[in-house]
DNA sequence: TTGAAAGCGCTAACAT
DNA sequence: ATGTTAGCGCTTTCAA
């Protein structure tokens, strides 16, 4: 079924067809009348393919959601829909595999969609010039930077929090409290990526307050999956590694960490503090309810598509926003217990 | 960029591009090398949309996701993924709001990308023969099925658990258990949709083991969400309704309900036992872990795919499939306190 | 107000 | 092995 389709139904030309399903002006009634019973009896939708085919550019743009588990990304996902269309942009999402490459599967949305603009949602922090050649629309990152590719800052916008520095935070708050043995949980140490960072931070943390880095208390998990984090901090607290709290760079490690913790006896926090990173809805419900830093989500997706506008409407530059990480007060912080 | 501009430079045809472009062979290796190199270097992508338009079918399913937040579709979707891709299909995804049809989306879908059927992941329970009218290839229910609506068994498949028996299920266990009161929460009794089904179920169970039903035991939240779910545990035992257990109809509102009741100084499950219906992962991991039904999300991803595959190879004919939920033994369940 | 026709970028006969 | 060409379904001039 093809608008020809309808037209002959119809009985008239393909061109008021279209000008129908356009809502274009210059139709008289009764025709148009005519052709919409048709379409409806037949209950015909166009080809978009044809459409986009056809249609010089539209008012598109394209989210590429990298990793599909990750409860963060939805409040920020739902801002960057409703500034998007607040804005008179229409969105485009796709989500894609961690082992998919987000900057690919953009260039061919890109393509696809007629798309003016990307944001990229939580992807990688190594992007080289090769990497965003294919791109020919402006992209901002959401949650990520680049901190460890080659990418000039013009080149790219980026709305993040500074991830070292909450890490710093974490470990600053931990330390006033009292504490002076923080164990890390974390995937890697060495991921060029958000767990290296936050890593940094943890470091100079301890580094600032004149605490010994002590390798035997920073838990390896390999992922940001619940179950391995619950294995690594199993491990570490049974490698008899002594310390009074566990800074995990995440919340969701951090929830799989509480109850390894009281899996061996030992109570959060009582016994051993836990914070984490991120401020998901979910971890305020927990028991005990998590304390945390929480990410301003609604901000980030905000700032995204405000800074991808401006570069649209002409007058905007590339730029590179930090925004701040808020305290969240829970149950899972105590002063040490001597 | 298009072929033209690349079939130019390389100072070759269009149909030898597009012949490189899709690994046919029959292309010299020079003349390829050539061609893929001019592709290279001006990072070319083929524009999809005139590819949809000029192929005549392709092999690819298209997945609506209803509803962006709930983690408990990720593990479904990893599932369908894969068994797609294992059977030759590709996959397409779209994710769409509560608020939008997903009929509609997926029709639309269906033209753009030329599918060959449709994954309805998480949708209404109430579909009409109208309704799916706009459909032209066949679709498959997952976690969802057809009860409220008048939609013929015939016209369309489905992969579900039994949500009615599941909640049945569920309360039958506290019963045994030696639980003779016990507080239902849910969004809403007749959404004509999970809620009403499993409120069904909850209300059949009571039935059978003679207890009474009591309107001041029901909890109502009006959304899957958190902070609704909290607010309405709160309620409901501030209330002062006496029960001894209570039966949340998902994970999510459980784990609300949790925090709740220890706000409200109940221990649970000493004071009070709480149980789920879903099996989230991470309602393995909180405190206490949580006593539920878990639904085989594997299974329901892979058996729509073989379903939808069935149909497709010709022999297939629409079918409903039940699977059973598993018991997992967390802490959130005791016998009553007496 | 309506219709005829060109062309969007690509693939696949068909021709060479 | 490579080129020429006819559409795919649609929108949009341009003419009537």
């Amino acid at each position: 079924m093809t608008i020809k389709d309808i037209a002959r139904l119809a009985g008239v030309s393909v061109s008021t067809v279209s000008r129908v399903l356009n809502n274009h002006p210059d139709v008289s009634a009764p025709i148009r009348a005519q052709v919409l019973a048709v379409v409806e009896e037949h209950h015909f939708i166009p080809n978009t393919a044809a459409r986009k085919l056809v249609q010089p550019q539209g008012n598109t743009i394209g989210v590429i959601r990298s990793g599909n588990g990750n409860p963060f990304y939805t409040p920020i996902l739902s801002a960057i829909e409703s500034e998007l269309y607040s804005r008179g942009y229409s969105m485009c999402m796709r989500q894609i595999h961690y082992s998919e490459d987000e900057l690919t599967y953009a260039a061919q949305l890109e393509r696809a969609e007629r798309l003016r603009g990307i944001i990229l949602l939580g992807g990688r922090f190594d992007y080289t010039v090769e990497m965003v050649a294919p791109l020919s629309v402006p992209f901002v990152c959401c949650t990520h930077t680049n901190l460890f590719g080659d990418l000039p800052q013009d080149r790219y916008s980026s709305v993040t929090i500074d991830d070292e520095e909450a890490a710093y935070r974490a470990v600053e708050f931990l330390y006033h409290l009292g504490h002076r043995s923080i164990a890390l949980l974390l995937p890697s140490t060495n991921d060029h990526s958000l767990g290296e960072l936050r890593f940094h931070g943890y470091c100079r943390a301890l580094e600032t307050f004149g605490l010994p880095f002590d390798p035997s208390l920073i838990g390896l998990c390999g992922s940001y999956g619940l179950a391995d984090a619950y294995r690594a901090t199993l491990a570490l607290v049974g490698s008899g590694a002594s310390f009074t709290a566990l800074f995990a760079i995440s919340d969701l490690l951090a929830t799989a960490a509480i109850r390894a913790l009281h899996e061996k006896g030992l109570h959060v926090p009582r016994d051993c503090s836990v914070m984490g990173i991120d401020g998901l809805e979910l971890t305020e419900y927990i028991l005990p309810p998590l304390t945390t830093l929480v990410q301003p989500a609604a901000e980030l997706g905000r700032q995204s598509v405000q800074l991808l506008s401006g570069l649209l409407d002409g007058g905007g530059e590339h730029r590179h926003i930090l925004l701040e990480t808020d305290f969240r007060a829970g149950a899972s912080v105590a002063p040490p217990p001597w």
